[in-house]
DNA sequence: ACAAAATATGAACAGTTGCTCATATATTCA
DNA sequence: TGAATATATGAGCAACTGTTCATATTTTGT
C-alpha cells in the first residue's frame, strides 16, 4: 500500500486528484506560510501587533499596557522578530520595537476584515 | 501590585502606555482574529484550502492528493468549516468542500505575498 | 567600579494540538 | 434488509506552546 489509508475510501475523481497533484504547493512556501500564520495565532501577539501599529513602543510600555510581565512580552516579541514581523532598535537600555513593514498592518486588515465580514 | 510585574520596569513613556490603552482592542476581536490566524497556522490546513482555492473536492480525493488518511483530513475539515473557512454540501455518501467565500484566497495571497517579499 | 534598571533567556510546567486507531453514522445498491 | 463504502468522531498519545520564575546580560549614572 502506497497511500496511508486506515478506511476504506477510493478516489472519486481522477482528474480532481491529478489537477490537485499537478497544482501541489511548494513544501517550502507551505511551512513559510503556515509558519507566519502560526505567529499570528496567537492573542497576545496580535494584541503586540496592534500596538505597535499605533505607535513604536519599549518592551516596559508594552507589557505595561497589556498588563502582563516584561518576560512574557519579551518572549513573544523574540517570536515575532524571527518571523520578521517586527524590527527593534536599542537606545540606552531600551529597546523599541516596531512593525517591520506595513505588510504586517495590511495582513491584520485582511483578517479583520474578513471576521467582520463573517459576524455581520 | 495591579500591574504583573516580575522584573524590574517602569514607564518610559506615559503618553505611548495612554495611546495604548485608549486604542485597545476589543477582546472578542482579538480572540476571532488570532482563532482565524491560528487556523491558518498548520501546513495541513495551508495545503487542503490551496486545494479548495482550484476545485471544490470531497474528503476522499484531498486524502488521497496529500497522501494522508482520510480521519486526518477529515478532523481538519472541521477545525475548517467551524473556522467558516470551508462549507460543504453534500451528494449521496459524498461531501464536497469548497472555500466559503473569496476572502480566504485573498487572505492566502496576502501572506504569500508577505512571504515572497521577505525572501526575494 | 558598583548599584540600579531594562531587556533577554533557559528550564519547567500545564494546556493545547495533530495525528492514529478503532468505531460509529449515513447512504447506496442489490 | 444487509453488505459495501464515504465520512465523522472520540480516545489516546507524543510533540509543541505560552507563561512563570529565576537569573543572566547590558547599559547608565554616581
Amino acid at each position: 500500500m502506497t497511500s496511508k489509508e486506515n478506511a476504506i475510501c477510493t478516489v472519486q475523481h481522477e482528474s480532481h486528484v491529478e489537477l490537485a497533484k499537478e497544482n501541489a504547493m511548494d513544501p517550502i512556501l507551505v511551512d513559510r506560510l503556515s509558519g507566519l500564520f502560526k505567529v499570528l495565532g496567537d492573542p497576545t501577539r496580535i494584541r503586540i501587533l496592534h500596538l505597535l501599529s499605533l505607535h513604536e513602543m519599549c518592551v516596559c510600555d508594552i507589557a505595561t499596557a497589556l498588563d502582563m510581565t516584561q518576560s512574557a512580552i519579551s518572549h513573544q516579541l523574540k517570536s515575532l522578530k524571527q518571523a520578521g514581523l517586527v524590527r527593534n532598535r536599542k537606545s540606552g537600555r531600551v529597546v523599541y520595537y516596531a512593525l517591520d513593514d506595513d505588510h504586517v498592518s495590511t495582513i491584520l486588515s485582511q483578517g479583520i476584515h474578513h471576521i467582520s465580514h463573517k459576524y455581520k
